[in-house]
DNA sequence: CATATGTTTCTTATGTATAAAAAACGGGGG
DNA sequence: CCCCCGTTTTTTATACATAAGAAACATATG
């Protein structure tokens, strides 16, 4: 009844790992392949035992060759190698954001599992898990109700981001020289001007880059509810994005100059500075969402 | 196989409303008991049939009239009026607390399903919306981890509330007088005063007090992951205090004049005032958290 | 016609089943 | 001993089943 998706990812990656070696090399042991699949050997296993029968390696007494090298279309097609839970978080996604679902929208269980073709448990899971980003509400005994994407989520949302993240920005200013951090924040700001010389043909690349800079700036002192709010900000941002690409380009492209400033104010270890930085940042993004919703 | 912990729970209010009419008199209609009862009709029904199968009411054409006064005996035991998943959690909490969980442990399903006597089904769910309380993590196609109920949890959950708390707190200096808080803080203040007063006999009212009390201050402005995150202190305060009985009088006697003290300071209006009087019950409360911890 | 009760249908809460994946066990060779 | 592989056991992810509860529909009664 488990859906064998771990499977399928990993027999793509170990493709990938194939093609990474000559014909006629030997494959690591099944241990080290564990290892850099991240899965457990059992499914090593599998994957070899399919590798083996579709004749891309021969498995001999105690070591395995490969013999030939796998083709692309031998990949399993990426819908296969997710969870049933992840497709459910897609679907889930769309039918909120394609409009299907107004502020008090009742949240019938049955429905969407039938909808979306999957048990209602997985349903119930995802609906449970669902509920830390603040969009949906438990009634007891009668199902769930959708509060809406609303402007007030938007305003809530960001009233916290705020604090978070001033909170962490400010802690720039008092971090030793020696710091780890400032390499990694070098480095971010490397990406950014890449980015930012492509612009044109790769402004879709700036969600993720975005998610994690946001994160960077607020390890700097660990805190797991302010990394789990993280978690609410970026997927805000990934799909409600993904529904409004009006102004995307242009959009994206103020932001990595906000970004940019920020960096070179953390950098000046001048809280003022910062502070100016960061909320500037803040309430342009504050803008822009609010501006979407509308 | 669902549990009928809904209707049992029903019938016990029943008795108590049923108590408060005289022999021979007539019910209200089977909404207006709907309404009353917070259960639907169907219910509302089932648990009409159990009262005239017990004789404690007649059904005659349209109308039921009571025909004597049910006894106390006939309520049902607390425990099965809780749902199973409500009984999952305090079975859980006390595993957790009890102290057989240690940083690092981890937690199979499976075992505590065995353990709790449910279905693996409802273990999972709880996990899933206990994922929030920062607890518990998740892996990959591999259970939980415990993390562990440590100093470092305390700690940042102090932080989170201290910019929750201040941030509301702070808003009352700008409240016009004519604001229904106003009101609210009075009758909170009658209530820390009469559970001052009784001290030494009433000290274990005093969670439940708490926790209204910096609800009604976060609900100034309304925002619903300040709110989700009440859930959060109020789930660390009632387990865990129900483990570390230590010195429970004397803390919660000093918490209340804390607290009076900072309802003194929200109506000064002062800024200055209420920041000290907030922060001074917080970095108290986290002492004592701390203390207890160790 | 409005409101109350009787009846039917749909949904949720909880249990059970099972394939896939992980983990544990065990023997053999360097 | 330690790593490697073959095998067995345990656990998780997902589907499905069903009684309890909610909601919708229908009928009756004032």
């Amino acid at each position: 009844m488990r859906t064998d998706t771990t499977f399928k990812r990993a027999f793509n990656d170990m493709i990938d790992i194939i093609r990474t070696l000559d014909l006629g090399a030997e494959l690591p042991s099944e241990n080290a392949l564990r290892t850099q699949l991240g899965v457990s050997r059992t499914t090593v296993r599998k994957v070899l035992a399919g590798m083996s029968a579709r004749g891309i390696i021969i498995s001999e007494a105690h070591k395995r060759i490969i013999r030939e090298q796998p083709r692309q279309k031998e990949r399993y097609p990426k819908k296969e190698t997710l969870a049933i839970s992840e497709q459910v978080e897609t679907s889930f996604m769309e039918w909120m954001l394609r409009g299907d679902a107004c502020p008090g929208t009742e949240i019938n269980e049955t429905e969407l599992a039938r909808k979306f073709g999957v048990a209602t448990t997985i349903v119930r899971e995802f609906l449970n898990r669902f509920q830390k980003y603040g969009l949906i509400e438990k009634r007891q005994n009668a199902g769930w109700v959708f509060k809406g994407f609303t402007a007030s989520f938007a305003l809530e949302l960001f009233e916290i981001r705020e604090m978070f993240e001033m909170r962490s920005a400010r802690l720039f200013a008092a971090l030793p020289d020696g710091s780890p951090v400032w390499k990694q924040i070098q480095s971010m700001r490397a990406a950014h001007l890449e980015l930012l010389a492509d612009i044109d043909a790769r402004f879709q690349d700036f969600s993720e880059l975005d998610s994690r800079f946001h994160r960077l700036i607020t390890a700097v002192a660990p805190n797991r509810f302010i990394e789990s709010f993280q978690d609410v900000i970026t997927m805000v941002f990934h799909y409600h994005y993904q529904w409004n690409k009006r102004d995307e380009r242009a959009r994206n492209e103020v932001a990595i100059r906000e970004h940019l400033a920020l960096i070179e104010a953390l950098e000046s270890r001048n809280i003022a500075l910062i502070d100016r930085a960061c909320r500037l940042h803040l309430t342009s993004a504050r803008e822009t969402l609010l501006h979407s919703i509308a």
